[in-house]
DNA sequence: TGTACATCAGTGAACGCGCGTTCACTGATGTAC
DNA sequence: TGTACATCAGTGAACGCGCGTTCACTGATGTAC
């Protein structure tokens, strides 16, 4: 059956997703407000209540949401060699911190004070970082090869060449650093728009990698 | 002579200053409360504002010692060779962004919503890029030699080889973007502590941009 | 050197506001017989 | 198929709290004669 009490549960959940989402647009992950997401759904507060105990809760679905949402858009990307695959994903990256950038910075902005990630939020981390290892972690690169570095390695990133890894976690932060940069505005001035800086960094990488 | 009420208040305006810098440690920037560090100082609420007239004026102090302060630490990197100067202001970067964790968001974090930074900081920002752009940006670097990327730099970056500042930027959001996600916990299971990859990335970004 | 006046740092009360969370409630939906 | 009972989404009021900013004030410091 359809249960009507079910399906409207759902849709409630949702409108309330959508609405924490639109909220952070103007007050950031640290500004949103439980009466405000309550008031855009058109609810009394403390309804809001039935579906996130805390704000805290509600936080969380939406950083893990976020993640998903990402790895989605990553799954996506194309590429005919590991090369042009790694530049999908970078572009990938880039295209969707541009169109959901408030998303963006939840997961890689700022932590917010007071706020601690539950484990649940690892896995949906991992997934993302996944794309970038699978690409570009196939094989040694030189200068990352330092015997306690690759000790690390072997240790938190096993299943790939760890000095392959150690290069690919430092070059998606380098992509994340960008992006940042980017959005913040910190590039203006210098090298905004920041789409031939990126494609010459993102070829770079590849030679870096040992991809091209 | 002395002017007891000229050192009076500039004793009070540091005070006011270094409230407010122990107030983002729990807080962070967008949370920065007038009332918080009005009560830390030991004032009435009201006070504070015949030091700074607004909560974003006080921001906007902040934003600009921090800069300066980032500024000191890395006038004091030292160097015999241009790949040791790089590598010595790549680690006196990571290192202030340790000792002073939330002065480097403030800087570097997400923006915080509804402050817009006055075009006073901008020099201030300027001054720490110019760092590594002077040991950095002496020569071209391939790969960064894209005609309309070369365009960009000749416009926003004079006084630099083009594909070389393009270079160096690209590389600065790089370690800003892994300091972000070393401090945000997010290299935790992988590469952290960062100590080994930090290094092995700081010499990978010498050998990229010429100079060892 | 002493006096009269001006400056201004800090006070205390008030403005109008928003917040997270709890709780007893009501009425519609769902379930068991 | 119809009825009695249980569930539970959403209400409305309340709790105790903090916020940025304004304003008339007081009393100590500074200045001009």
């Amino acid at each position: 059956m359809a249960g009507v009490r079910e399906t409207a549960r759902a849709r409630t959940r949702e409108a309330i997703l959508a609405a924490a989402r639109h909220q952070i647009v103007e007050h950031g992950g640290g500004g949103l407000s439980m009466r405000a997401v309550a008031r855009e759904v058109g609810v009394v507060s403390s309804a809001v209540y039935r579906y996130f105990p805390t704000r805290e809760a509600l936080l969380t679905t939406m950083i893990i949401d976020s993640y998903q949402h990402l790895d989605a858009a990553l799954g996506a990307a194309q590429g005919a060699t590991p090369a042009q695959r790694w530049g999908a994903l970078g572009r990938a990256l880039r295209d969707w911190a541009a169109s959901y950038p408030h998303e963006f910075q939840l997961i890689y902005g700022t932590p917010m004070p007071g706020y601690v990630a539950p484990s649940e939020t690892i896995p949906a981390a991992a997934a993302v970082a996944g794309h970038f290892l699978a690409v570009g972690a196939g094989s040694a690169v030189v200068g990352f090869d330092d015997p306690a570095l690759v000790a690390q390695m072997r240790e938190g990133v096993p299943d790939h060449d760890p000095s392959g890894a150690a290069a690919v976690i430092a070059e998606l932060t380098a992509l994340i650093g960008f992006i940042s940069a980017e959005l913040a505005g910190h590039l203006v001035g210098s090298a905004d728009p920041g789409d031939h800086l990126y494609a010459a960094l993102l070829a770079r990488q590849a030679r870096t990698l040992g991809l091209s």
